[in-house]
DNA sequence: TGCTATACAGACCGGTTGGTATGTATGATA
DNA sequence: TATCATACATACCAACCGGTCTGTATAGCA
């Protein structure tokens, strides 16, 4: 309460933090982690050295602190984790794939998802951050193997299939849908992978009584 | 001929240069092209400064070199793109794919694809590495639309589906599962994709006739 | 109104980076 | 055998890197 009425002029920490964060995010998203400059983040963020390391021990606590509190909500929200699911979870998946497949823009076909980015890049160098990535990974992909269970409880998609072996083959299928993309530079390409996938998900649906 | 028997020690330029591809391949691979450092590759080549920069006028030019004479080979051999398709195309890349599962090695689950890391680390940032890497999807794509479209004008996979869009999507969930496992650090998540996918593949089999 | 912890600013440092310049041993050619 | 391009080896460099150190303005508290 008292933080509400506070009108400091820069000179508000946890502004400064969040400025930090956002732009390392973003300096991340487009060099990578290792070859993120502390310079150029301290330029974009408008502050300087003194201030990152009041803030964060070293360059890799800054980099763990953006997968957990820029990218996992990033990524969370734009895949419709957050949000509690309604009608059966194959047109809920399909839907959100088909959200995501209009409003892509350029930036993101460009960048690819900043999430992959991190996995692939620090996976094998630091545990810390493999641990923090797989574990978002983790999150989206119970998420969608919950809903599908949920739907094979009511009878919305077929039994013969494992839900979580589906929920992380789902999730590796948008990832390297946008890994292509992104190596290809091409929206087109991402918007037919997408495609492809919800045609698969169709095939989830129960088999028609005869 | 005059080639094949000159014996110098450890003065041919051609042995020289393979060393030079083959070290930078491995640290490349492990820590990504940027972080690569050129006095680490030279360790591990067993060669010097000189030597490197008489074969490639500068680090970039090695990494567009590894990417066409190393990664790209090592990609394509063990995909099977270049042995010639027997079978009808689904029981085909489905044997591949299981023959992949089978032969996976710890390092390749910690690593992931070494075609994938330079897609996502360098698409954005330097056009040649991205044309060269995309080349090479490029060519993997194909080759499996190719398979695809011949196994629907013999009728072994139904037509109602694109080659070009399927191929483009198996390739994306290939890549994607490898990435994931990457993450999670798990064989077993790797096989259990790679299981989806052959039973996806299944589904290209045209229906049976009623 | 002093006092102290917080929240920075900015100069500075050793180490590493990719790249260059110079020197030299080798092998083919004339 | 003399010549000369090739194929390196090695010393060296400026730029940049992450990180540290010291100084200082501010804000809450006694």
């Amino acid at each position: 309460m008292a933080k509400a009425m506070v009108k400091r002029r820069g000179r508000d920490p946890d502004v400064t933090r969040d400025k930090l964060l956002q732009a390392a995010f973003e300096e991340i998203y487009r060099r990578g982690f290792q070859a993120a400059s502390l310079d150029t983040i301290l330029a974009k963020a408008g502050v300087t050295k003194g201030a990152l390391y009041h803030h964060f021990p070293d360059k890799a606590s800054l980099g763990y602190a953006v997968v957990d509190e820029v990218v996992k909500g990033f990524l969370l929200e734009r895949w419709g984790v957050l949000e509690p699911p309604s009608r059966d979870p194959v047109t809920t998946l399909q839907r959100i794939l088909r959200r995501r497949a209009a409003n892509l823009t350029a930036h993101e076909v460009e960048l690819g998802c900043p999430l992959n980015n991190l996995a692939q890049e620090m996976s094998p160098l630091d545990q810390r951050f493999r641990r923090g990535v797989s574990a978002t990974f983790d999150i989206w992909t119970a998420a969608v193997a919950k809903d599908l269970a949920r739907g094979q409880a009511e009878g919305t998609v077929r039994k013969n299939v494992d839900p979580r072996k589906i929920a992380a083959f789902v999730v590796a299928s948008i990832e390297g849908s946008f890994g292509l993309a992104k190596s290809a530079q091409s929206a087109a390409m991402l918007r037919s992978n997408l495609e492809v996938l919800r045609w698969f998900l169709e095939s989830l649906r129960p088999a028609p009584k005869r």
